[in-house]
DNA sequence: CTTGTGACGCATC
DNA sequence: AGATGCGCCACAA
C-alpha cells in the first residue's frame, strides 16, 4: 500500500501528517485510513511516531501521547509547548498548499 | 444494508 | 483557545 511506503520514507528527525500522507499517496481524503494503517500495523515495522496530527498535534491519548513526544524528541523534533515546530521539521510535502 | 466508532481535518461559534 | 458539527474512509456488529 501506498501510504506505508510513504510513511516509512519519513527520515529520522523529520514528521508527517495523516492528510499529509494521505494526500501525497495520491488520496486527500483518506487521512482516516492512514490513522487506521498505524493503529493497525505493528510498531516495530512502521515509524508511526514520525506522522501527527495538522499543525503538529499528537492526537494520541495519555501514555502513548507521551512515548510520542518522548520519541520525536530523541530524533532531535523540536516542541513548541504541545506541538511539533512543523515550519522546521515536517516532512517536506505539504498538499494543502499545492492544492490551494 | 444501516449504524456506530476512531491515532482525522476544517469551518464555525 | 475550547467545543460543536459535518464530512471523510475503513471496519465491526
Amino acid at each position: 500500500m501506498a501510504f506505508r511506503r510513504m510513511i516509512l520514507s519519513i527520515p529520522p528527525g523529520k514528521v508527517s501528517t495523516y492528510g499529509g500522507v494521505a494526500a501525497a499517496a495520491g488520496y486527500p481524503q483518506y487521512h482516516r485510513a492512514v490513522a487506521r494503517l498505524l493503529r493497525t500495523e505493528p510498531i516495530d515495522q512502521l515509524p508511526w511516531h514520525r506522522v501527527v496530527g495538522v499543525g503538529g498535534e499528537i492526537k494520541l491519548g495519555g501514555a502513548a501521547a507521551h512515548e510520542q513526544r518522548a520519541r520525536l524528541k530523541l530524533e532531535g523534533v523540536q516542541f513548541n509547548g504541545k506541538r511539533v515546530e512543523m515550519e522546521h521539521f515536517e516532512y517536506s510535502i505539504r498538499p494543502w498548499e499545492i492544492y490551494k
